[in-house]
RNA sequence: GCGGCCAUAGUUCAACGGUAGAACUUCGCGUUGUGGUCGCGACAAUGAGGGUUCGAUUCCCUCUGGUCGCCCCA
């Protein structure tokens, strides 16, 4: 190991190419934000604790055991935050944005952090880019988000994505529904894996997911949420469905959803890929009509969802790589302090001028400025001797001509040769 | 938080318990101010700490980190 220190455990450093795969995911991402009306806004990297424990939920793993959370100087609980919603729903209600014209559409990207064991597309500091709808009931805001990370991984060109959609109800529908799932599950306890056993009144919706064949039998008869449904509930779920038929949105209703964040109600949504491994989910999100009332604001309909960025560079893999930029005019010059300072001079010259412009800052010879050049890409060169005049070297064709001073701009410009 | 696997130059890989090698990259050279190919040369490593041994890259333990899975989720 070259260094005494490394990158702390689950975390990782951003080397250029993979930062150019990053700058285009975001460019794709804020035209899609922005076609849709989102404006942009950031909120700080950490927050009182209590927003988490109140918004997320003190039971969720989240909470309990995954969030950086340490006591500041003046002693205020402190936590790096784990998720974006909660800090934007705190955001709205301290700018007082429930005076705005409704829904206030929002989006947002930035890092999060959670203390959790790294694996593929799992980090401790890791990358979200999300929307929040903020103040409307209207399904059709729920079918507008799950269209907008649907045309999102589209343009980015993610392939073997699926959307599941299901539905959890009002609060109450699901407390009943869970209660009911529940005494399924006891009745027939001895028959289940122990696993799923063990969590039958933690987690009772995972047994869905399971592969024990004396579970899936079980499973088989048990109620479903979405079957469950009822009234305006099954309204909503309905009308969201009805508008991804028309956008062309197709997805599969996945009753056995889970979303491990307490303030989710009635639409839940995730884009899983089958390119992913353990951690298949890209991105997710759902509806949250109880987040901001809980937050001590008033009751405000809300639905909004994230994406991992690096669940999406590793679904993309090769294929993600960025844009490799411009083509740079290099100046080639012998080190003599006179010609150094006219290559300065030029360099400071084409740069304000728009052309990407670099020179050697190595101290290398003649033939190893052409090789450098050669490497990064060079378009042209520009020779500078401390007699006789400038020459112009096309690096594909090799053809070259003496630099006309006069015209000097507008000919490495590419305007012409 | 729990399991499995792993850790050698910047990178990708070698090395029966006995002299740590190679490829790629980088830098230089192949005369006279100029690239790509080719040839030659140079720089450069056993993650950390213990133990066993005459001797450890190799075997054992701890730590650190990675990776895959569980859990959970973006």
């Amino acid at each position: 190991m070259a260094s005494k220190y490394q990158a702390p455990r689950g975390t990782f450093d951003v080397l250029p190419a993979d930062a150019r795969a990053r700058r285009r995911i975001e460019a794709v991402a804020s035209a899609v934000f922005a076609r849709a009306g989102y404006e942009p806004i950031a909120t700080p990297a950490f927050e009182e604790t209590e927003l988490f424990e109140r918004g997320v939920g003190r039971s969720t793993d989240i909470v309990r055991k995954e969030m950086f959370t340490f006591e500041d100087k003046g002693g205020r609980s402190i936590t790096l935050r784990p998720e974006g919603t909660a800090p934007i729903c705190r955001a709205y209600l301290e700018h007082g944005m429930h005076k705005l014209a409704q829904p206030v559409k929002l989006s947002y990207g930035g890092p999060f952090f959670r203390h959790e064991r790294p694996q593929a597309g799992r980090y401790r500091q890791f990358h979200q880019l999300g929307i929040e709808a903020i103040g409307s009931d209207s399904p059709a805001a729920d079918a507008e988000a799950i269209v907008m990370l649907d045309t999102l991984l589209k343009e980015l060109k993610v392939s073997g994505v699926e959307l599941r959609l299901g539905s959890l109800g009002s609060f109450e529908a699901r407390r009943s529904y869970l209660e009911e799932l529940k005494s399924h599950l006891h009745a027939h306890e001895d028959e289940l894996s122990e696993d799923v056993r063990e969590r039958i009144d933690v987690n009772p919706l995972r047994a869905f997911d399971s592969d024990d064949e004396g579970t899936r039998s079980v499973m088989e008869n048990a109620p479903t949420l979405v079957e469950r449904l009822e009234g305006e509930d099954a309204a909503h779920f309905n009308a969201v469905r009805a508008y991804l038929d028309v956008s062309g949105v197709k997805y599969t209703i996945d009753p056995t959803l889970v979303r491990g964040l307490d303030y989710y109600t009635r639409t839940i949504f995730s884009f899983v890929c089958d390119r992913l491994g353990a951690q298949s989910e890209l991105g997710g999100g759902g509806r949250y009509d109880g987040l901001i009332e809980q937050l001590g604001g008033p009751s405000t309909p809300a639905v909004g969802w994230a994406v991992g960025v690096e669940r999406i560079l590793l679904a993309l893999g090769d294929e993600g790589a960025g844009d490799p930029g411009m083509r740079p005019v290099f100046i080639s010059f012998k080190w003599d302090a006179e010609v150094e300072r006219q290559a300065m001079a030029l360099a400071t010259e084409l740069r304000n001028a728009g052309v990407a412009t670099e020179f050697d800052l190595a101290g290398r010879g003649a033939k190893g400025q052409l090789k450098h050049a050669n490497r990064i890409g060079a378009r042209l060169v520009v020779f500078l001797h401390e007699d006789g005049p400038a020459q112009v070297r096309d690096m594909d064709s090799g053809e070259q001509h003496e630099l006309d001073p006069a015209r000097l701009v507008a000919e490495l410009t590419g305007g012409e040769t």
